[in-house]
DNA sequence: TCGCTTGCCGAAACCGGTTTCGGTGAAAAC
DNA sequence: GTTTTCACCGAAACCGGTTTCGGCAAGCGA
């Protein structure tokens, strides 16, 4: 009567096979095959050989917590999002997270994915997956001039891989995009459009970004033989609403730029915004471009001049690179960078006004709430 | 001289506290504690409050993997996310991401991400992740009617969570929000607000809040004393280039809706083009109301009227749900839903034209390219 | 031919837990 | 007062691996 039961396929844990259904295959001791696979050089080559072809027609794979109870590593990737309200690469997550994955699962690692709310809580979180064994090193996202992982990391003996560059490179392997270089190309593309008061709306002041834009900036504005205006520049805008400020204030100088530079996508759309109620007509009366490659910039009307970053890429890169640090590489053989590419959509054209000329423009329509 | 060194903190592994430093300062066999911190009967329940006690003071933690040789089980939650190019929940994820991994960590789970680009691969990542014990269970995230997922978890007896619903709920536990229900407000609303033709464009038919919130609109049309018309609906449209074109349909009929539903904020944008490019001005001469609660529909001019559903909370309660499915719960027990928030943000007002007149004011300005 | 390396593999301990099985002592039954 | 029954806990096996240690046999020089 309990035929039914018994003829119900294997339910759950579905046979794994072990290393030991390997070693009693060929006639060996479970040391010698666990020796074998993991490169001990006490074993004869030959013997090595018959034994991943066995072990390879069976399709044994360790099992990688049986492994991490003695050895302490479980072929993960930690990840800790720490999200803020003005997280502009929220959009860029699922790209993110699909080159992670997609580089980890190829050598059959696993990526652990936790969030937070707060720094304390992003420390917390990373010491808590590696308490569990959750994680064998970390991706750290968005590094700042003075990050607090990185020291946490760097005193637990943890490896690590940034994404982007920070002011004490010591015992650090990273991926970044070169920002400042699309800083600095982005002046020249507007100078050559004609512009010569270019303003620029960096990013958040406490990441390396921010530090690096602002001189590719500067060095496209000399590059381009135009001096630097302190009165150009705005800091820390995170927001589109901080973009929107930004904005409000260098159009309202006395000489207004014709031109201005954002370091952050999302930020730039702060100035269609302005625009719209003053009147003027973006890539015309007055030109944007900014950084990242947001889909919401396509949205935009005219569409968003931007340089588009891969973070698909970047995650592959990362994910390949942390595990190669986890194996035991040194970090200083684990530095890449990459260009992002420039991508014309119209928001930034020859100007149509001088600057003298937008000023009036501007002058006659500004909105009162503008102060 | 390693003085230095000597001070420096144990490094790496931290030392962690095991069920055997336990027993030994209990004069305890390590089976005991165990038992104890397990549930099972045949330990006192003096000696189990001790044991209980002791373990709390000196912090110990069981590790999952050691458990999970086992057991099988290693307190973690798996999420596959298939992506795709309409994949209209990325703005979501981190938010999704963020209730997922706050819920799992305050009982000590963690959460796996894996990525797939189709369903096959879906499928594979998923057994994957079983095999090397990665996942105790999964959360599935866009329901269709007929789910591949499903029927392998089912067949595999592995715990799972929707988030949404399906055609055959035998053995699935799930939570939704009533889309169907936000679909029916929304008529209800436009016809409160006086409209009589309403349009409706909905979602991936695959999907089970497809046929759901097709149900929800005719639902609002029979109630509002409204005739239901075939050649008011499109069907599967998940981009906002699909959008645009059902909007074009539906703006050409020769009675043409003075307000159209969306069943997908992000598919709904693709009105507010077709508006820009007829010179209707939206929430006046047309109305548009769409459902998700997307930030891109802040951004809309006038911002898109909507029904906002709360990622967050919905991965808390589906970790929740799952952790309580892997501790063995029944899935019965285990199926909640909630409703979508209004929020009215201007794109939905009152008809300024009738239907007629609409035709008109469309037929003297419709683009070439119109079809 | 003998002793000593050296190469190569097996046995066993171990990692941190879980689970089965037995055994002890006290209470209950007779 | 003895036997039986439980309640409760310890010992040991086990899970699937890794790593240490020791031993055997062949190869080498003397």
């Amino acid at each position: 009567m309990t035929a039914a039961l018994a003829a119900e396929p294997v339910q759950g844990p579905a046979q794994r096979v072990t290393i030991t259904d390997v070693s009693e295959a060929l006639g060996l001791a479970k040391s010698t095959v666990s020796r074998a696979l993991n490169g001990y050089p006490d074993i004869a080559e030959s013997t090595r050989a018959r034994i991943a072809a066995k072990a390879r027609a069976m399709g044994y794979v360790p099992l990688s917590q049986a492994q991490g109870i003695k050895t302490g590593r479980t072929r993960s990737l930690g990840l800790v999002i720490q999200l803020a309200d003005h997280d502009s690469h929220r959009p860029f997550l699922a790209e993110f997270l699909a080159g992670l994955s997609h580089a980890a699962s190829v050598e059959g690692w696993t990526l652990t994915v936790a969030t937070s709310e707060s720094e304390p809580e992003t420390l917390a979180k990373m010491e808590a997956l590696l308490r569990d064994r959750k994680a064998d090193g970390f991706i750290l996202p968005r590094t700042m001039l003075n990050d607090p992982r990185i020291e946490l990391l760097r005193a637990r003996g943890v490896p690590f891989v940034l994404f982007g560059r920070t002011a004490d490179p010591t015992g650090c392997a990273w991926f970044d995009i070169l920002g400042e270089e699309a800083m600095r190309e982005a002046v020249l593309w507007l100078a050559g459009l004609g512009h010569r008061r270019i303003g620029f709306v960096n990013g958040g002041t406490r990441y390396t970004y921010s530090a690096l834009r602002r001189e590719g900036y500067a060095a496209g504005l000399s590059e381009a033989g135009l001096g630097f205006d302190p009165d150009l520049v705005v800091e820390d805008a995170v927001t589109p609403a901080e973009g929107e400020r930004a904005a409000q204030r260098l159009l309202n100088l006395t000489e207004p730029p014709t031109a201005i530079l954002y370091a952050v996508d999302a930020v730039a759309l702060g100035l269609y915004r302005v625009a719209r109620e003053i009147g003027l007509m973006v890539g015309r009366d007055v030109s944007v471009m900014a950084y990242d490659g947001t889909p919401e910039g396509i949205a935009a009307d005219p569409p968003l001049t931007t340089f588009v970053v891969d973070f698909r890429d970047a995650g592959e890169r990362l994910a390949a690179m942390l595990m190669r640090r986890v194996r035991g590489e040194a970090p200083e053989a684990l530095r890449e960078t990459a260009p992002a590419r420039f991508l014309d959509r119209g928001s930034a054209g020859p100007p149509a006004l001088t600057s003298a000329q937008l000023k009036t423009a501007i002058g006659a329509k500004t909105p009162a709430q503008i102060t």
